[in-house]
RNA sequence: GGUGCCAUAGCUCAGUUGGUAGAGCAACGGACUGAAAAUCCGUGUGUCCCUAGUUCGAUUCUUGGUGGCACCA
């Protein structure tokens, strides 16, 4: 059977140069695993990997969307799954990258079968939460989907507003579509995780903003800014350069919000990976004691 | 040097007519099934600057310090 190598871990920990290097020692691309990498004209702000290291390994789903191009942990599901049959064709096993928890998740255990949201659909009840609040289409999941209505956030208006949606385009109850059940497999999957002692984390998080700026992340952003609006910049390292475009902060609050953001999302990701007992974690400077893990718990040849 | 004001959570500050205190931000914990770098939820013990007094009881009033700010010399 194929195997997926999953190597996973929070922003700025450091698994770039290591997937690299494992990717090289198997002979395989990477597949990433990162939701705003996908778009082309965040490379800086993303710490996409850069055309040198592209051509070190062949990437997939990295710099291939339009800004306002729509995408999805459910369209990425379907297109890594797609995808890999090709790829093991040459490849036993094949490594997926990135730190995006929910796109890892879609690939590794699916996501339930539901419809794609008419946009206009979308727009009405955004219009209507804005004009009106949540109250109304709360009252309206009560009546489309009661078992939801009990166990969803109430307060979470993304959440009530995607059951409505589902409700309303399905004719049935949201919930009656969740299955609560992992898909099978065609392929092992491995998950690798990679940590460091959150003071170290946070330094090189602190530092790797630094450098961004010093990379061009300003007029990376100023030039994305006309299209502020799309759900692809509302992300970390935009959304706070906007702001300082716009006069809300100054330009060294604005890259503080940076950091302090990068920080707050990379324990989001860890309180994510954490309760996941499939993860084996190595600290990202143990590259030969990761081989040396694959080669003796799941026998790859590394 | 003199006078006045201030000193409370990591930060900015509120408050206690004397019964040991609470907001915002930060920090931390958590949730997460087709927008996920999104979205949402939860957590507040801190020598109330120090000292001596008054008092059953002082962070609160009084004395004397220390530090900061302002004004006058």
């Amino acid at each position: 059977m194929n195997t997926l190598l999953v190597i996973l871990g929070p922003t700025g920990v450091g698994k770039t140069e290591l997937c690299l290097n494992i990717a090289e020692k198997l002979y395989t691309p990477i597949i990433s695993a990162d939701s705003r990498q996908l778009y082309k004209a965040l490379p800086i702000g993303t710490a996409a990997p850069t055309a040198a290291q592209q051509q070190r390994v062949p990437h997939y789903f990295v710099g291939q969307l339009e800004l306002s191009d729509y995408y999805s942990a459910s369209q990425f599901e379907e297109d890594v799954i797609a995808l890999l049959p090709w790829l093991y064709q040459d490849h036993a096993t094949v490594l997926m990258a990135g730190g995006s928890m929910m796109y890892i998740d879609a690939v590794c255990n699916g996501i339930d079968e539901l419809p794609t949201i008419d946009e206009n659909l979308r727009k009405d009840l955004l219009r209507q939460y804005k004009e009106e609040g949540l109250e109304p289409i709360r009252n309206q999941l009560r009546l489309l989907d009661p078992d939801f209505y009990h166990q969803v956030d109430l307060k979470n208006y993304k959440r009530v507003i995607h059951a409505v949606e589902v409700c309303l385009m399905t004719g049935k109850p949201y919930s009656s579509l969740r299955t609560n059940s992992k898909k099978q497999r065609e392929f092992n999957i491995i998950k690798i995780g990679l940590f460091r002692d959150r003071d170290e984390l946070y330094k090189r998080i602190n530092l790797r903003v630094d450098q961004m700026m010093e990379a061009g992340l300003l007029e990376e952003a100023r030039n994305v800014y006309p299209f502020k609006g799309l759900n692809a910049l509302n992300t970390v390292g935009y959304k706070e350069l906007f702001s300082y475009f716009e006069g809300e902060y100054d330009l060294n609050s604005a890259i503080e919000k940076i950091k302090q953001n990068s920080r707050i999302y990379s324990r989001k990701q860890m309180t994510w990976f954490k309760r996941d007992p499939e993860i084996t974690w190595f600290h990202p400077a143990e590259e030969a004691k990761i081989c040396e893990h694959l080669r003796n718990i799941h026998h790859i040849g590394i």
